[in-house]
DNA sequence: ACCGTAGTAGACTGAGTGGTCTATCGCAAG
DNA sequence: CTTGCGATAGACCACTCAGTCTACTACGGT
């Protein structure tokens, strides 16, 4: 694995971007959190800050793209979203309740990095496709389909902010028993497990 | 009604914290918005930047529980619903999607205003407890409907925030149309319309 | 009319912002 | 060895940041 200044500066990008936001994310910080020298980001980066966590926006996005079509894999999605759940409360604990989501960050520092929120949108969408994949394969109507993976992900993004801030994993938990719910219920060969 | 500097400021700090985050929400832009002196700042909030934007939070917050509770004095939660969702579609077209949630942006906002945090969890719960108040008197079991509200939150705004950056009310219409499904799979004697 | 207080206006500080620039270093291809 | 280039180190820029300070104004209670 080549770790050049570009792969260092991304992936302190999206570390900072979980714990600080957007704004809140500097470059002075980036720099000595990622050990690269100032002229490299606008080597790798000429349009600076703003493509900077633009670019580490569709890394992250992509990387959950990655890990989301892993999980789903599985034919039975409440599998999954159990993975899912269980993969942010790690997150949050590990982090003593400091690192969210990178993808929500950017979708909320447009002010910050123009940019940002679209690439953001396009993971959101990424995201929604590959949940959708699966619930069309267990024999879910793909506009239902569509709509339950919307929810899932809207769903899971919401309790991770809340679970954040209360410093507790249950609105996971309740997120969880809910959307297991909905999609045994629009999964009828599945709910009789 | 009285609008001194106080309130001024407050109500500036909420529509800043909407738009910009907390990071990203500067003292000057704020004294320009509320049309203030930068002393008066410290007149009211001797702690600075952390204690108003605390403060707002909280203001913020309460004011949506107030809204809230005027919405679920309705005895049917899926019109309750409905009302919220059109709630928070109006503001983002109304914004053009620039307009978040103020309290969003506190629970997320630690690593600037260490405090906001904390105050942004108390309004969780609250609404919270307000959905879960009606959905206990429509005859569903109190811990299920303390699930029920907490995902309702959630969902909700998860699915501004997915709103936001895509640019359309869609996330919100397919999270409508689940909870809607929730409260009425969880209330059997409001099933039959 | 007087005083006390809240509010206003704006200068000022030290630290930090994102971004640019020059100079040097290390290494691989010719 | 030499040339070229990406990377490093760090000075430097104009600007903004949050917060402090002084001086002045407006107004309400006595």
């Amino acid at each position: 694995m080549v770790r050049g200044p570009r792969e260092r500066l991304v992936d302190s990008a999206i570390a900072l971007m979980r714990r600080k936001g957007v704004a809140g994310t500097g470059i002075a910080e980036l720099l000595e959190h990622s050990n690269t020298a100032r002229r490299s980001i606008y080597m790798h980066f000429p349009g600076g800050k703003d493509e900077l966590l633009t670019e580490s926006t569709r890394a992250a996005g992509a990387a959950m793209t990655a890990l989301i079509r892993d999980v789903t894999a599985t034919d039975d999605p409440r599998e999954s979203v159990a993975a899912f759940i269980d993969m942010w409360k790690g997150i949050l604990v590990d982090s003593d309740y400091a690192a969210a989501c990178p993808v929500v960050a950017a979708a909320l520092g447009g002010s910050d990095a123009p940019s940002a929120p679209a690439a953001a949108a396009a993971s959101f969408r990424d995201w929604d496709a590959a949940i959708a994949e699966q619930l069309v394969r267990v024999g879910i109507a793909a506009p239902v389909a569509d709509s339950l993976a919307t929810v899932t992900v809207c769903a899971i993004e919401g309790a991770v902010i809340v679970a954040l801030c209360s410093r507790t994993v249950q609105p996971l938990d309740r997120v969880a028993v809910h959307l297991t719910e909905l999609v045994s219920a629009a999964a009828p060969r599945l709910s009789r497990r």
